[in-house]
DNA sequence: AAAAAGATAGTAATTGATTACTAACTAAAC
DNA sequence: GTTTAGTTAGTAATCAATTACTATCTTTTT
């Protein structure tokens, strides 16, 4: 289950990296509500009360893995996004890095869709929204810049794009989730883009007044 | 917060009745996975004790609680489907009755989604994943139908097609929650869907050999 | 270089709070 | 007056967090 051979007296920084790569390979298999310190601890090797010389509560955990993440997921948008000049490619490529991430990290997903439902604002969910935020904004950009250069067409509607992109990651998780098979997203992802694709790139007439549904 | 008023003495089949609406009210401002049954109890002016004369234990209660889920859904997406005979438009009405449901109770989904992740199945889990599976066939059927009819390609993926329906509603869910604001679901429903249908109706070649991007 | 001293990391046991669930008792309904 | 519904007061288990103690690594002193 837990390849880490014991390793014993890590220093503090790196003990703290292992503690949340361990939460975040728990996630991949356990509701993240119901990790308990007990099973992180068990998990990395180590006695539960020795987390807390780490952290100062387990909210600081959460915390941590929310930056990790956060961090590391638009890391690779980004990298993917580098030296591609169509915006809509760049969508495709952005797109295409979030599914690989995901399929590599399972726990992700999970932590953070299910931190955005909290009621009361903690300091973890708090980064789960700024990552949503954020990644919401290079969307927007990035759709923006496709009106721009006439890829897309001007009465999309940005804000409906984006709902419908994070929707698409969250359809095939889920989908993934229900199958407990990761590898299964990888192999939908392209086909479920490229309906996306088509849906933005064809031009809409805007359709004001009347649904005209028959 | 709670609408009704001090009714004492139901008989058992209205209590769990009542039990089922107050989780589902609750479910709507608080994290499903830590709804307690004190809590649940509380919501209805009812001592914690007394919910365990009218259900065994707590999944029984989440059980009840999919099962009501499942029943209304599929009733008012079935209800919507009636007498339109383009699978298109069906499609179309079984979204916007979907988002309906979803805006009236915003729990439901919270729950839903929150159940399929768990690991072991509980009774209340395989509720879940037979309402998602019930779901989707009904979907995979009308794309079918959409294909047979002329209105949808030969080559659209139904399996794609039906996780970016479903990623639709959960993406537009996710983002109401964040802004803490269901009306917000219902003005931007259309326009998603509106999205996802030119992405459907298209045409796809097939792109057999060779991405041909760039 | 060896010993002493201090700092750092981890253990094992325990804490108080919260949880689902139970049982003995009481009030209401038919 | 018996059945049904609800209350009150518990239980055992589990959780995050704390405590007193031990082990290991690092620095200083001689």
């Amino acid at each position: 289950m837990n390849t880490n051979v014991r390793q014993k007296n890590l220093p503090a920084e790196e003990r703290r990296n292992v503690t949340v790569e361990a939460v975040v390979e728990l996630a991949a298999h356990t509701n993240p509500s119901d990790i308990t310190t007990a099973a992180i601890a068990k998990h990395m090797n180590l006695t539960q009360g020795a987390l807390f010389r780490h952290f100062p509560n387990k909210d600081a955990i959460w915390q941590a893995v929310m930056k990790w993440v956060a961090e590391r997921l638009l890391a690779r948008i980004d990298k993917a996004a580098e030296g591609v000049t169509s915006p809509l490619e760049t969508m495709q490529a952005m797109f295409h890095a979030h599914v690989a991430f995901v399929a590599e990290h399972p726990g992700a997903p999970r932590m953070l869709f299910g931190e955005l439902q909290g009621a009361k604002a903690t300091p973890a969910k708090l980064l789960a929204r700024e990552l949503m935020k954020q990644y919401a904004a290079r969307l927007s950009r990035l759709i923006e810049a496709g009106k721009a250069c006439g890829e897309l067409p001007d009465e999309l509607e940005t804000k409906s794009a984006t709902t419908l992109f994070i929707g698409m990651i969250q359809g095939l998780v889920m989908q993934s989730l229900i199958a407990g098979d990761m590898e299964q997203m990888r192999v939908n992802a392209p086909h479920v883009f490229a309906i996306y694709r088509r849906g933005i790139e064809t031009a809409q007439p805007a359709n004001r007044g009347g649904e005209g549904v028959s």
